[in-house]
DNA sequence: CATACGTGGTG
DNA sequence: TCACCAAGTAT
C-alpha cells in the first residue's frame, strides 16, 4: 500500500485485515452493540467476551433484561466492576421496554439513557447504525496524541482531538473507521510497547518522527495508592451464613457481603470484626476463628481483607448499615453478587473443602 | 470540574 | 511489588 494513501484509507484497509472476530461484530444488532459498549467501558476486551456471551444467553434482548431482577443482573456482572453500569443498563432496559422495546437510532435519545454518556452515544450511533459520529475514547486519545505529538496533558487537548477525528471521518464508513481507530490503539499503538513497525500510519506520526512516542500521551500526575486493612465475619448459625445487602448509595451498591469493615487506628482485625459486627447488626459475636487474609485492590486502594468465622448466641441481626439481611446455605453464596475481596474469601473456602 | 466508581493485567 | 492502565459516566 503506497504511503500516499490518505490516512483514513490506510486505517480502514488495516482494519479490514486485522480486525478481531468479536461476538458483537457479527450482526451489529443495536442491543448487542449497546451491551458491548457498556461492558467495554474501562474494561479489557478479552475480559468482556466471556461476560458478553453469558449475558446474551440469559438476556438476549431488551425485554428479557427489563423483566429480570436486579440481583440477577448484578450476579451476571459480578467481577466486572463499576456496578452502576449494570444497574443503569437494567434501568435503561426498563425505560426502553415501555417505549417500543428497541434501541433508539437517535443520538439525543441515547444520551438521555442512564449510563450512556458522550462516548457511548456516539459509539452506538456509529457502530450500530453506521451514522457519521466521531468517537474519541482513550485509544483514540493515545493514537492522536502520538500522531500530532501533543506535548501537553492529553486531557487538555480533547477539543482538538475531537475536531481532528471529525475531520478525517470518511462519510458512510463510520462503523468501520471508528472501530479501526480504537482497534489500532488497542493492538498497535499500545501504551507501553507501541508496535510502530506494524503501524499503517507510522509515516504520518509526528511523535515517531520526533522519537517521542514513549512520552505520549502526557498524563496528569496520579495519586499514590493507599494501604488499608479490613476484616469481615462469616457468622454461621444452623448451617446458614449471614449476608447483608449493601446500601444503594454506597460503594458496591446493592451487592452482598459479610458484615465487617475497615480497621481503626491501633485495632487488631479481631477487634475490628467485633466492633463492626456490633455496629452493623447489633450482634455481639464471639468464638472468632481466622480463615485467611486475601489481598485485593480497588481504585487507588490496596486492601488486606481478614476473614473470620464467628458465632452469635442469640437474636436476629439489625439493619444499621445494610438494606437487607439473609441467612443462606454455603452453596447459595454463588447466587449473590459479592465484591471481589469477599468473593476471593468464598473461593478460598470452596477450595479448602468447606461445606463439602 | 475534580472526584468516585472496581477489577485484573502488565512491565 | 507497585504504579499505571482499560471501548467512561455521574455528580
Amino acid at each position: 500500500m503506497p504511503p500516499s494513501q490518505p490516512l483514513p484509507v490506510r486505517v480502514l484497509d488495516w482494519f479490514a485485515v486485522h480486525r478481531r472476530d468479536l461476538p458483537w461484530r457479527r450482526t451489529y444488532d443495536p442491543y448487542q452493540v449497546w451491551i458491548s459498549e457498556i461492558m467495554l467501558q474501562q474494561t479489557r476486551m478479552e475480559r468482556v467476551v466471556f461476560y458478553f456471551s453469558r449475558w446474551l444467553a440469559r438476556f438476549p434482548d431488551i425485554a428479557s433484561l427489563a423483566a429480570a431482577d436486579e440481583d440477577e443482573v448484578l450476579s451476571l456482572w459480578e467481577g466486572l466492576g463499576y456496578y452502576s453500569r449494570a444497574r443503569n443498563l437494567h434501568r435503561a432496559a426498563r425505560l426502553l421496554a415501555g417505549a417500543g422495546g428497541t434501541v433508539p437510532d437517535c443520538h439525543d435519545s441515547l444520551r438521555k439513557l442512564p449510563g450512556i454518556g458522550p462516548y457511548t452515544a456516539a459509539a452506538i450511533m456509529s457502530i450500530a447504525f453506521n451514522r457519521d459520529y466521531p468517537v474519541v475514547d482513550a485509544n483514540v486519545e493515545r493514537l492522536f496524541s502520538r500522531l500530532f505529538d501533543i506535548a501537553t496533558p492529553v486531557k487538555e487537548n480533547l477539543a482538538f482531538i475531537r475536531q481532528q477525528a471529525a475531520a478525517m471521518l470518511p462519510a458512510g464508513r463510520s462503523r468501520d473507521f471508528n472501530q479501526a481507530l480504537m482497534e489500532l490503539g488497542a493492538l498497535v499503538c499500545l501504551p507501553k510497547k507501541p508496535r510502530c513497525g506494524s503501524c499503517p500510519v507510522v509515516h504520518a506520526c509526528a511523535a515517531h518522527q520526533h522519537q517521542t512516542v514513549h512520552e505520549r500521551p502526557v498524563a496528569v500526575a496520579g495519586r499514590k495508592s493507599i494501604l488499608i486493612e479490613m476484616a469481615c465475619g462469616i457468622l454461621v448459625r444452623d448451617n446458614r451464613i449471614l449476608i447483608q445487602k449493601r446500601q444503594a448509595d454506597d460503594v458496591w451498591a446493592n451487592l452482598w457481603e459479610f458484615p465487617g469493615g475497615r480497621l481503626q487506628e491501633g485495632e487488631t482485625p479481631e477487634q475490628a470484626v467485633v466492633r463492626e459486627f456490633e455496629e452493623e447488626t447489633g450482634l455481639a459475636i464471639a468464638g472468632l476463628k481466622k480463615i485467611t487474609a486475601v489481598r485485593h485492590s480497588y481504585m487507588h486502594y490496596r486492601v488486606t481483607l481478614h476473614g473470620f468465622f464467628c458465632q452469635a448466641p442469640e437474636g436476629e441481626p439489625a439493619l444499621h448499615a445494610a438494606q437487607e439481611n439473609r441467612w443462606v446455605r454455603f452453596e447459595e453464596l454463588d447466587d449473590f453478587a459479592f465484591p471481589a475481596g469477599h468473593r476471593k474469601l468464598i473461593k478460598f473456602l470452596q477450595e479448602s473443602g468447606f461445606g463439602s
